[in-house]
DNA sequence: TTTTTTGCAAAACCTTTGCAGTTGG
DNA sequence: CCAACTGCAAAGGTTTTGCAAAAAA
């Protein structure tokens, strides 16, 4: 398993500052990437390549899959944009925040939250404490029984 | 997401421990079964079911691969196999313990542990304080660092 | 004999790659 | 103009499915 190579966070306010830091780094801006960029700040979740490519339900044009995914490994490189992968299904692609979030999702119900790294803390150390890795869960989340469906559970 | 139903552990000491349990489900013993169970045991640890279907890189006569995820679901179903997913590529299974395991993987350099839930009841009750959630490594691990490949990091 | 299981082939699903043509700078 | 990027098509890797033939009980 390797991690893909990807920068640190690039935290763009809004498209035209997304866009200004693709300039910066010499990289053109085309239509398809702006597409992929203008789905991603719409969408107000982690969305999958696919969704993008489909212009979030037809809100905006369609571009190619191939290159979506291809954009979205610029954008990734360049530190714009993060993906997880919650379970089984595709991956998904958000915009890269200043914090980065961890990801907890559950296997019952398919739920899933972002978690500020802080509230984790606890947690992760308890984690280094068993095992002696330092756990990241943003990347893959945690993966566990959300509340509602553990109580369901337990009946 | 939803979660492949699959019955609580039968810990089978052994092959014919398990035929035995095939049978009591009225489950027949076919020779492809068979295989897939002496792959499980003759293996050390999780294998994917390629390397089942391959007989373990020659040591087994070779099986179908589809036929291997037919029979592999069908021995999750009944308790005597569970399935982790270790980060990107295959699924890796393998024969269920009497008490469960959960996972911990480094996405740095791949290694995998398999760890008593137990030792993890620190951070899980930690995960279920900060949020709300209850965790569960067996299917999707820990994802981290490795003490190793956290040094590397830090230099 | 009857029902389950097999083997093969094909498809489904997600993602990557090759390539010729287009486009941004 | 020229390197970067696109769209399309095809392939890669993992898993599932359809179906007629084989085998277990």
């Amino acid at each position: 398993m390797t991690v893909r190579a990807s920068g640190t966070p690039v935290a763009a306010r809004d498209i035209d500052a997304a866009i200004a830091a693709l300039r910066l780094r010499g990289l053109r801006v085309s239509s398809a990437r702006r597409l992929v960029l203008e789905a991603l700040y719409a969408a107000r979740g982690p969305i999958s390549a696919e969704r993008i490519a489909g212009g979030l339900d037809g809100r905006l044009p369609c571009s190619d899959l191939a290159s979506v995914y291809r954009n979205l490994e610029t954008l990734e490189r360049v530190g714009l944009v993060r993906h997880v992968h919650l379970g089984h299904g595709p991956g998904l692609y958000g915009l890269a925040t200043a914090a980065e979030r961890e990801f907890v999702t559950c296997e019952r119900c398919g739920t899933a939250r972002s978690v500020d790294p802080a509230e984790l803390a606890d947690a992760r150390a308890a984690i280094r404490r068993a095992t002696g890795y330092t756990a990241r869960f943003s990347h893959f989340p945690i993966v566990g029984l959300c509340a509602r469906c553990s109580r369901a559970a337990a009946a």
